[in-house]
DNA sequence: CTATTTATCAATCCAAAGATGTAAGACAAA
DNA sequence: TTTGTCTTACATCTTTGGATTGATAAATAG
C-alpha cells in the first residue's frame, strides 16, 4: 500500500539572492532532492508553494519586506501538507519559540555546516521534527519560564478553594456568560438563591461584581482545576 | 571566580524498589556522581531534596501513590535550583509535555541504555535540556497541535475586528473589571460616552452584556493581538 | 446530639447596567 | 463639498445586578 519513494521536492524562500543561490547549489549537489522553486519573495512563494505542491520549504525568517513566520503561519492555514523549516541567521529563543509554535518543522542557523543542513532536511523529510541540540535548549529555557507564572499560580493557595460545589456551578455557569435568569433555569433554582450563590461568590473572591468574579476564576484556573479533577 | 567544579550530587526517586537500587548501582559505578539520597517514596524525596540540596533528581513519573508531575511541581515552587530529570515508561507525549512544561530538565525512559542515562545526566549537569531525539519530536508534534486551534482563531475573521481604535480601549479596561465609572475616569471622558461606546461594542460582538464581551475578546485572541502588533 | 455549614427561598432597596434616540464637532475619503 | 465614520455627549427609560436581612430544612462535623 505504500507509494513508491520519490526523491523530496524542496522549494526555497530566501531573500538574500547569494545565499538563496547557494543553498540550492548546495541541495542540488550534495543531496538527491528537486528543488523546484527558489525566491526572494515571500509572496511569490507562498504562489508557488500552491502551485508545485513542494513536500519541503526552506524558509528564510529574517525577511525586511514580509514577516518570514507570517508566512509560515500563512502555509499552515492553507494546510497543504508542507513541512516548512525556518532559517534564521539568528538563534534568539523568541524567535525559535514562535516559529515551531506556528507549525515550523524545523529550525536551523545560517550559519550551521552545510552536511546538518542536509541531515536537518533528512530527517524532516521523514517525518521528524528536527532542531539542533543547542536550539532545543533555548527553546525549552523560552518554554519553561513562559510557563512559570502558571504553574505558580494553579497551585498557589487561591480564594477559589473556599468556594462551596455549588458555588463552584454557578461561577462556571457565570464564566460562560449566564445572567441570575439563565442560571437560575440551568440549575433548577429560584432567582434569588442564584444570587444569594453569586453574593458569597462575591464574598469569597473579595470582588465587586460579576465581570470580576469571571476574571477571576479565569486567571486563577477555574477551568484547569476542573479538567484536573475530572 | 568559577568555584571548583565538583561532583554533582543526585538524589533518586522510584517508587519501584528494584529499579532505584538498578540506578542507584549504574551511577555509582559508570560515573563520578554522587548519589547522595535514594527513596521510594515522593514525599519523603521532598524532604531528602530540602535537606541534601542535591544538584540533579532523577525522578520516576509514574508512582501510583504520590504523582511525580505533581512533586516536580512542588519541587520548582521551592525553587531549589535542583535540575530534575523525569524517568518514565511511557513516551507518551501528553506526560513529556507536561513534564518539561512543569520545569522538567530532561526526560528519558527506563527502557533506554544505561550509557544514554549517564549522557543524559551529563548533558543536564551542563545546565543544558536533554530530550531524546524521537522524544523531541513527539514533544513538539503535541506542543503544535495544541496551538493549531489558537493559530487558526488569532487569524480567522473575527468580529473584534470591526472595533474601532477608541472602542478597543473601552473593551480593554472591560477586560481589567473596570465598570462605567473606572473607564470614564481612565479615559478622561464621560459616563454616558462610555455607555454609548459599550453599547455599541455589544452590537459588533453581538452579545448583551459586559460579561459576554469581555468573555468573546478573552476567547478570541484580544490581548494577544495587542501584544503581538505592539 | 448539638453546632455549623450548606442550599434553598423571599422581600426590599438602591445602584449599575443596558436600550434607544438624538446630536454636534472632527476628520478623512470620495 | 458632501458623505460617512468616529468620538464625544446627554436624556430617558427599563432591566438587571448587587447588598442586606431574615428564614427554613438538610446535611455534616465535632
Amino acid at each position: 500500500m505504500r507509494e513508491f519513494k520519490r526523491k523530496s521536492r524542496i522549494l526555497l524562500i530566501d531573500d538574500n539572492a547569494d545565499h538563496l543561490r547557494g543553498v540550492k547549489e548546495l541541495i542540488t549537489l550534495e543531496s538527491s532532492y528537486d528543488v523546484v522553486g527558489a525566491t526572494t519573495s515571500a509572496n511569490m512563494g507562498t504562489n508557488l508553494a500552491k502551485k508545485y505542491r513542494p513536500d519541503i520549504i526552506l524558509m528564510d525568517i529574517n525577511m525586511p519586506e514580509k514577516d518570514g513566520l507570517q508566512t509560515i503561519q500563512e502555509l499552515e492555514k492553507l494546510d497543504l501538507g508542507v513541512k516548512v523549516i525556518a532559517l534564521s541567521g539568528y538563534d534568539d529563543a523568541d524567535l525559535i519559540f514562535r516559529a515551531m509554535k506556528l507549525g515550523a518543522k524545523g529550525y536551523v542557523l545560517k550559519t550551521m555546516a552545510s552536511a546538518q543542513l542536509i541531515y536537518a532536511i533528512d530527517e524532516v523529510a521523514s517525518g521528524k521534527i528536527y532542531l539542533p541540540t543547542a536550539l532545543t535548549s533555548r527553546f525549552f529555557e523560552y518554554f519553561q519560564r513562559s510557563f512559570k507564572e502558571e504553574a505558580q499560580t494553579s497551585t498557589e493557595e487561591n480564594l477559589l478553594t473556599y468556594l462551596t460545589a455549588r458555588e463552584e456551578e454557578v461561577l462556571e455557569l457565570l464564566t460562560q456568560g449566564n445572567n441570575y435568569k439563565g442560571i437560575a433555569g440551568k440549575l433548577f433554582i429560584s432567582e434569588t438563591t442564584v444570587k444569594t450563590h453569586v453574593n458569597n461568590i462575591f464574598q469569597k473572591l473579595q470582588v465587586n461584581d460579576r465581570t470580576q468574579a469571571v476574571l477571576y476564576a479565569l486567571n486563577n484556573g477555574f477551568a484547569n482545576r476542573k479538567a484536573i479533577r475530572a
